[in-house]
DNA sequence: CTCCAGGCGCCTT
DNA sequence: AAGGCGCATGGA
């Protein structure tokens, strides 16, 4: 058990950040670096249940950033009206820090699918090309995500026919580019946020949007902000909502507008415009 | 039925 | 530089 205050686990694991969490009795099953496990959550905090003994934690705590001072995040964001609205509505959201193998092939799936969809084609990939792994018996079985060889290995008609259609090339040439080690994923750590970016827009089926989210999700580069159709909705409406805005002018905006935690800022007005401010 | 979904790559201007 | 289009698949 982990204390936290200001934690909304189910607006986290479900925001479209990670796309392997299901809700069951009242918590969440997953998958953590190829460790299955359950969690709850209360106001005050966060419980694990995880299929084998466990003596550090650290893969979990890392995982859920449970140490970050969100408030600080929060108060680095710009005082305009939009952000507070965000905020306000959204409060206890959070970004976790995967895996990057993980996450950015699940954001090459998900080029114009939607979230559901994103997370019908991760969960069959899962099934048909990840290990099983331990898990409490009374929940389904449970799969490890993939590793870049076995999909390496695979052949663009077995991609295929996980529903991932025209993603299938680019899932597979990703593959063998890690696998070949044409690109080091952990190498990108070290690097400044823009020349990791670089090396992973050099991807196929990896463009600046893809790439702005597995620097934000997984390496937790703050400063990477995904612009996508859900925040191009959110900043034409709430900043310029009389004139329309290129998508350059957007870009630019998105940049110089909301801080060193601008990523973080993405986050809540996505999440805010997907659930809260979606009809208008 | 049509429209579009957490885009990208390639082709025109 | 900026904009248009096709790409699979399946919900709404």
């Amino acid at each position: 058990m982990f204390p936290v205050r200001d934690y909304d686990l189910g607006a986290t694991l479900e925001s479209g950040q990670a796309f392997r969490w299901n809700p069951v009795d009242g918590g969440w099953n997953g998958v953590i670096h190829d460790r299955w496990v359950h969690l709850r959550a209360d106001e005050f905090s966060i419980t694990a249940e995880a299929a084998q003994p466990v003596s550090d934690w650290n893969w979990l705590t890392h995982y859920l950033q449970i140490q970050l001072n969100l408030a600080a995040v929060v108060t680095s964001f710009p005082s305009d009206e939009p952000i507070r609205a965000a905020v306000s509505a959204c409060r206890g959201l959070r970004l976790l820090r995967q895996d990057p193998w993980e996450c950015l092939a699940s954001f090459i799936l998900s080029s114009t699918k939607q979230i559901v969809q994103i997370r019908q084609i991760v969960s069959v990939l899962c099934e048909r090309f990840g290990e099983p792994l331990p898990a409490a018996p009374q929940y389904a079985p449970a799969f490890g995500f993939p590793s870049p060889a076995r999909l390496a290995r695979a052949s663009e008609a077995e991609l295929r026919a996980c529903k991932m259609g025209f993603r299938a090339p680019y899932l597979l040439e990703t593959a063998r580019s890690v696998t070949e080690g044409f690109i080091d994923l952990e190498r990108l750590r070290e690097l400044p946020v823009e020349d990791a970016r670089h090396e992973l827009v050099k991807l196929p089926g990896v463009g600046r949007k893809i790439a702005d989210c597995v620097l934000l999700f997984a390496y937790g580069f703050q400063s990477a902000f995904p612009v996508d159709v859900w925040v191009i909705k959110a900043l034409q409406k709430l900043y310029f909502p009389r004139r329309r805005a290129s998508a350059k002018r957007l870009r630019h905006f998105s940049e110089t507008h909301f801080g060193p935690n601008a990523g973080y800022a993405q986050q809540y007005l996505f999440h805010y415009m997907r659930t809260k401010h979606g009809k208008l």
